[in-house]
DNA sequence: CTTGTATAACTGGTATACAAGTTATTTTAC
DNA sequence: GTAAAATAACTTGTATACCAGTTATACAAG
């Protein structure tokens, strides 16, 4: 009678039987969970931008209480959002006591990097192999974009095409997966790399190094696009003591 | 007077000044958060195994009625841990509809093999380089155990064992957060391996392979610790096609 | 002034009731 | 019999009340 594997205790006694439960309903080809326009994903995005951004710097309390005022809801959809952002290392709850965001883990950071450049190196080798010429070209495009992006000087704009270019070389690798993974690896060094910025230069010197790289994969050189981009990469270098004066809380510093 | 950087509304009369929320009270120099003996992390745990061990296969429903009464306990907690699985992909939930296992994800699969064997080789790289004494002998003493539970059969230690060997090359390596990342890509991949279990002779094969990246690395041969591991992972090898008639139903094939 | 204790007001964890949407079944019309 | 519409029983999303633990403050004793 159930469907289900692990028999139900109160299965019995139904005058009528139960909507059948054992194949997702109809949207469920896509594979992904049709993500409504819940109330907890507004604050969820809403704090991890935040976060990120370091608006909400590491330390600050985050009481679900406040949330609940500040965006007119209650605290079932605030703490769905925490409990996410918990998950991701990105608040520290305190049960009965407090919840706050959370420092940067130093030791992560350089982690972080070494495992980014390895999945890179990945990206931009197969993409030297497989990458089409439609791939390539709107690689180019992106590149281009970033140029006009930083004459302009928008950041905001030239970040998104910064992430474009990148996720771009992945899905011309055959990986495209594998941007998915790095955007989680690198989310503590984003939130450093935000903390000190903006440096002078930067977008130029980010455009030149991109197109670097492309032009390699471009002559198929998989050795020197491979050597550009962790060239590119190695521009993330931390370099904690400069920093670690200014915002002595900011970090947390569990080993080395 | 309100110590938080954005201003909270009702920040004004209190005869008593609320206790101070800027700083993470004593328990935060850890950096992790104090996880108390919570219920939905009791359910998230239980659940998380069975989908992982194939016990709950893809598809199969998970109401939250359902486990409030197997747990004894209030939709919240069991809520909460539905929602950490979302967040790992581990469920799909369909708002108003039904929650169920996911599907496992084929195409992400190859990536996610992929992208271990990137990190596994940066790791074996620098272990032989930098592997101290007492951790070569650690490796080697876990490689023994190895061999230990594979003469008397058990499965579920011998995965621990496995685990913690190349743990311990992660460690060895100076990069241990980077075995954390690899257990988060390779979730999928798991629940294909234990779907597919268990094959003849299989753990003796693990110890060989495991015995022969270890003694390249203490040689100090990195180009052969190197090929030894990835020879061990290529083991891995997906190969959909036999299983695909079997259970149709447990895989999501969304790109390829 | 210092120290120990009591207490009040906060915190997140849980239970429960209700709201809103979905779907299988029943009913109705033809 | 067939198909469309009504409906009842399910689902998850949200709001709210209460519980238990924590911590800053107030207060008393020395």
């Amino acid at each position: 009678m159930a469907v289900s594997l692990d028999e139900t205790p109160s299965a019995g006694g139904k005058t009528r039987k139960p909507r059948a439960k054992n194949a997702p309903p109809r949207g469920a080809a896509s594979g992904t969970a049709r993500r409504a326009a819940r109330n907890s994903e507004i604050v969820y995005q809403d704090l991890r931008n935040a976060i990120i951004n370091v608006t909400l710097p590491p330390g600050s309390p985050l009481a679900e209480k406040d949330l609940t005022e500040k965006y007119g809801i209650s605290r079932t959809p605030v703490r769905e959002a925490i409990l996410r952002l918990a998950e991701e290392n990105l608040v520290d709850v305190f049960p009965k006591s407090g919840t706050f965001v959370a420092r940067i883990p130093v030791s992560e950071l350089r982690e972080a990097i070494v495992a980014r450049k390895a999945l890179e190196e990945v990206c931009v080798r197969e993409a030297t192999m497989k990458a089409s010429k439609s791939q390539l070209m709107g690689l180019r495009a992106i590149v281009q974009r970033e140029q006009e992006l930083a004459d302009k000087g928008d950041e905001q704009a030239f970040h998104e095409a910064d992430n474009a270019f990148h996720s771009g070389i992945a899905a011309a690798s055959g990986y495209p997966g594998i941007w998915n993974m790095i955007e989680k690896i690198r989310l503590q060094v984003e939130r450093y790399r935000r903390l000190t910025l903006p440096q002078e230069g930067r977008m130029q010197l980010i455009v030149g190094e991109h197109a670097a790289v492309l032009e390699a994969i471009e002559k198929g050189d998989a050795d020197a696009a491979v050597a550009n981009m962790n060239n590119h990469l190695n521009k993330l270098q931390i370099d904690i003591g400069t920093f670690q004066d200014l915002w002595p809380d900011y970090f947390l510093f569990d080993k080395d």
